[in-house]
DNA sequence: GCGGGAGTTTGACGCAGATCAAAACGGGGG
DNA sequence: CCCCCGTTTTGATCTGCGTCAAACTCCCGC
């Protein structure tokens, strides 16, 4: 039966990161293969995670971190009173869980937008490891700093970009991390709804919705449902760049 | 003379984190005196930044990390078309320049808003002796998460709060750092202009200046030009978390 | 102490995007 | 294959905050 074959499939997926596609784009960017090698015996285990199935909750505690091997992912941050915004999406060789690390425990919510596959990497150990292996730990340090530099990213966005800009870089980094990836960088599927879009970048998703069919208008894109194709990166990219209006 | 006078005094500064007051906020927090005098031998040396100077600017490439020992400083993003954002408010204890670890390039301009000084670190020290401490390892990693949780919640405001809800989240912040580092958690003098406020929380001056006297108005604050007393933390704790309006 | 420029306050008005509403679409399950 | 519910689109209206403008205050340097 097929479903068994699938489930028989997956728990023999022993892929190290040694034979991994995502090797550059991960964690042990730039190793060598004894190196590797310690990194493969550092990871836990390989944990699948079902569409709409959630890899942590915020409040729990910190065990691992997790690199994503497959799948598409949003985190998002709760505030008390339940309000809830989407502070990233993840894809195939991101990490996750790195805003753990300050109090030990998660303060983001995970949740898999569709089936996804994850290698589990436990703090400790990489702390270990990263202390033998300078290389591991510098990358490990880029990394943070690299999440960093996107939060950046994103407080400008939010605090100072008008909705079609907002919208246009989006795009724009969706489409350059698929390229990244070696997927099309003009054509692509959007795993999100325009809520959580909407949602990610301080807009209601009608203003979402109605931005897109703008764009579409305009022929910078072609949008049909989920699946987007950019006609026009460059009047995306001077849309975010010549900024018309706001100080 | 008195300014030659202060100068030598500044020269001769040889405070050591072994005797600074800030250790516990700071970098070498929990660690034991032996490896507190790493730490020491690793500062290459102390800067003082006048009010107006920059510590770093944008694209600069990375040397070394700062400590702030004294003072109070904020971080700018920049866009390419000019536009600029607040991206934080820095002050004693704060360690300054985890966004440029992932280029090698620092990615937002650092100015003192008032006379500081600050402890330099370089890097490469940094990675070497936290090879050799673990718990220097664990408490930097700390850090840089730390900044990544604060950089969420800064995106959580941005996204989704009104403008009364940003500022008070805003002025709940200031509080209860200068609360952690021992200053009055209900009277402090603002550095930065309305501007700048209003910078970091995607909002224009007047907006700022309008909802600080509507919080007079209300008897939840009591503001004079730069000088703020809280009146009612409760009040506008309560204000950031029942939020009235927007889903 | 005085003049000037930067920073702040306050008011009037306009607009981008939120809100409310309703119709259209699409895809997963029976 | 069809039904149904979650998602998306589009329109009409409302509103919070931005924009423009003017007066006022506070330093800082001369």
């Amino acid at each position: 039966m097929a479903t068994t074959l699938r489930i028989v499939e997956v728990n023999k997926l022993k892929t190290a990161c040694s034979t991994c596609s995502l090797q550059e784009l991960c964690l042990p960017a730039g190793l060598s293969s004894n190196e590797l090698k310690s990194v493969d015996e550092m990871i836990e285990r390989r944990r699948t995670v079902k569409r709409g199935d959630y890899l942590f909750r915020s409040g729990a505690s910190l065990h691992s971190l997790y690199a994503i091997r497959s799948g598409f992912m949003k985190s998002c941050v709760l505030h008390e009173d339940g309000r809830e915004q989407v502070a990233g999406f993840h894809m195939m060789g991101d990490l996750m869980g790195l805003d753990a690390i300050g109090t030990n425990h998660h303060l983001c919510d995970a949740v898999a937008l569709e089936d996804s596959e994850v290698c589990e990497i436990p703090l400790k150990d990489l702390e270990e490891l990263s202390r033998n292996i300078p290389s591991l730990q510098q990358h490990f340090h880029r990394i943070m700093s690299r999440e960093i530099a996107r939060d950046y990213g994103v407080m400008l966005l939010l605090g100072s970009m008008r909705a079609e800009e907002r919208l246009a870089a989006f795009l724009l980094n969706l489409s350059q991390r698929f390229d990244a990836r070696g997927y099309s960088a003009t054509e692509f599927h959007l795993r999100m709804t325009r809520e959580e879009i909407g949602s990610y970048l301080g807009l209601k998703l009608e203003t979402v919705s109605r931005t897109l069919s703008h764009f579409q208008a305009q022929g910078l894109i072609a949008v049909q449902n989920k699946h987007l194709r950019i006609l026009s990166p460059d009047n995306l990219r001077e849309l975010v760049n010549h900024h018309s209006c706001r100080s």
